[in-house]
DNA sequence: TTGTAGGCGTTATCAG
DNA sequence: CTGATAACGCCTACAA
């Protein structure tokens, strides 16, 4: 069953021409007739050559290889934002070839992750902004020359950046809440959404004056916290933005649990539209950041840099308002 | 502030050592004092060197790299199930140095995942069951010789295997129902999932000859559209086992909407117990597949064979019933 | 268009 | 314990 694997010296012997031809019949830097190509890669087929990876790379100084850097899961909790985004990551690379590493950015693995980037396996490197060690990452490839483009809105990074966009997106709710009727706008996140809430507040024009900030965290329980505070501290309140879907989640189920009617008593809107969240009970209005596209994007530009291209683009993808049964 | 790289030689010679013994310095098979091995790795840490990886690959003839392939996703479903096993299978993978590629089966892609096993880039692999491609990469592991652990139940495959006790978990389900005073159970389901169904039976015991079967697909309209037929061709059904939460969810979803209590006038219980099946309204009753001890066990199994141990284990991970709201 | 030959950066082998 | 040197398998000038 096993077949053993020829080198291309071999291979080379077997159809009675040079490695350099067999060489040239995969590439596509020197000349080739057409003939000896073909018959050549039906040869290959056939007995199942293929350069070896290593040797490869290892003369070319090359991969196609790209690393996807994402910031730890918090364990038990439904993080598939990031799943969401890596899976427009993979399919893209899939597409375009280039095998795709995952790492996750534990503090202990940093010491593995940097490896990873500077031992020469990988040609590129996808990074989610989020932790202090995604920041970690992007100097170390920064330093070491690597191509590599960050997703998310890294704080003094000028380029090389795919975000979403946040601002408007919160302005859309903002707008909903505030042609719907609502009276009493509330929003539900964590520290580092400036963006959102500053879109929410334009979004919300002359409402924003009443705007009640919460500081919820990011998780379901977070969001199910929150409803308590708001119910105390801000009477009244009859919508609210929550930073992401799952703290919205988490706020529905609290407000449901204390005979709250949604959204005739509390409009909610998420933010991202998990593939989830159209299921979720009342399906939820969110803001939709199509995360498969800002994988694909990404991969996109990093291929760019990887074949030398000089860039610094930020490229921001659009986002829409999704109205189902929450707002 | 780019650093440029040294290779071995240069590196040994501004340290006044041989490269054999720089290289011994990180490896472990060689004889090393160990204070030239601190006195190495401490300048190595310093001036930034690391051995290439392709060039010790190429010599060595080994990876630490593993391949994890998995079915491709539907368009929009959420597809958590692979999700959480491969965070497992990354937590475990990163934990052991070992990097990580994901490549997802699509048929447009069998090429280059058939290239990525074949060209020597990686020493092992990991498959999910589910498509006819994840068949085709399992023999083409095979006939190369690559080590490769599956993960599910493979037809034929008798080794190398880490599976869901399935049958146990629908057995625990089964019995939960008749405990609680059931009467009459439903079961729905795929095609290919004979063991559930069985030990679905087993656990329902007398009930088992009122058992009604409902080819119901796997996504969330199937599970919808599912209680429609049920309720229209098996009157009186108050029990119901669904072949993953995802269904249970959409089954859950329309017998709300028909104004069904959950689980006062039906009981339903999922299976696999995603991480977000807990925040389900009503939290969901299901069967916890320890999804995430799966993928670490695949990659414990898959090292030991890297190591050359021969197994031919078939493992088989733990599952519970976990009893929430909805049964 | 094709062949020859050198070198990529390591690790393994074999002396010392 | 350490050093010299030969592979590993391939790509790419350069020569034919």
């Amino acid at each position: 069953m096993k077949q053993k694997k020829l080198n291309i010296r071999q291979f080379a012997l077997k159809l009675g021409v040079s490695t350099a031809t067999v060489s040239r019949a995969f590439g596509t830097k020197g000349r080739i007739s057409d003939s000896t190509r073909r018959m050549i890669k039906a040869k290959a087929e056939q007995v199942g050559y293929r350069a070896n990876y290593h040797a490869s790379n290892l003369i070319s100084r090359k991969t196609h290889t790209v690393a996807f850097f994402y910031p730890p899961l918090i364990k038990g909790e439904p993080d598939y934002f990031i799943t969401e985004i890596m899976f427009g990551v993979n399919s893209e690379s899939s597409q375009r070839k280039m095998p795709l590493q995952i790492h996750s950015l534990y503090p202990e693995s940093m010491a593995f992750c940097k490896d990873v980037v500077l031992n020469g396996s990988i040609s590129g490197i996808i990074v989610i902004e989020g932790a202090r060690e995604s920041t970690e990452i992007v100097k170390t490839a920064k330093s070491s020359g690597l191509p590599y483009v960050v997703i998310g809105n890294f704080p003094g990074e000028k380029g090389n950046t795919v975000t979403f966009d946040n601002a408007r997106g919160a302005m859309l709710a903002g707008r909903h809440f505030r042609e719907s009727g609502r009276k009493k706008p509330v929003y539900i996140g964590g520290l580092s959404d400036k963006k959102k809430k500053d879109g929410f507040r334009s979004g919300l024009g002359t409402l924003s004056s009443k705007l009640h900030l919460d500081r919820g965290g990011s998780t379901f329980l977070d969001g199910y916290n929150s409803f308590a505070r708001i119910a105390g501290s801000v009477p009244g309140a009859d919508c609210v933005l929550c930073a992401n879907d799952i703290l919205a989640m988490g706020f529905i189920k609290a407000a449901l649990a204390n005979g709250k009617e949604i959204p005739e008593d509390i409009a909610v809107i998420g933010f991202d539209d998990l593939r989830i969240s159209q299921y979720f009970s009342p399906a939820l209005t969110t803001i939709r950041l199509h995360m498969d596209a800002i994988g694909e994007k990404s991969v996109h530009l990093l291929s760019r840099m990887m074949n030398g291209e000089k860039l610094t683009a930020v490229e921001k993808i659009d986002c829409e308002l999704i109205v189902r049964d929450s707002a």
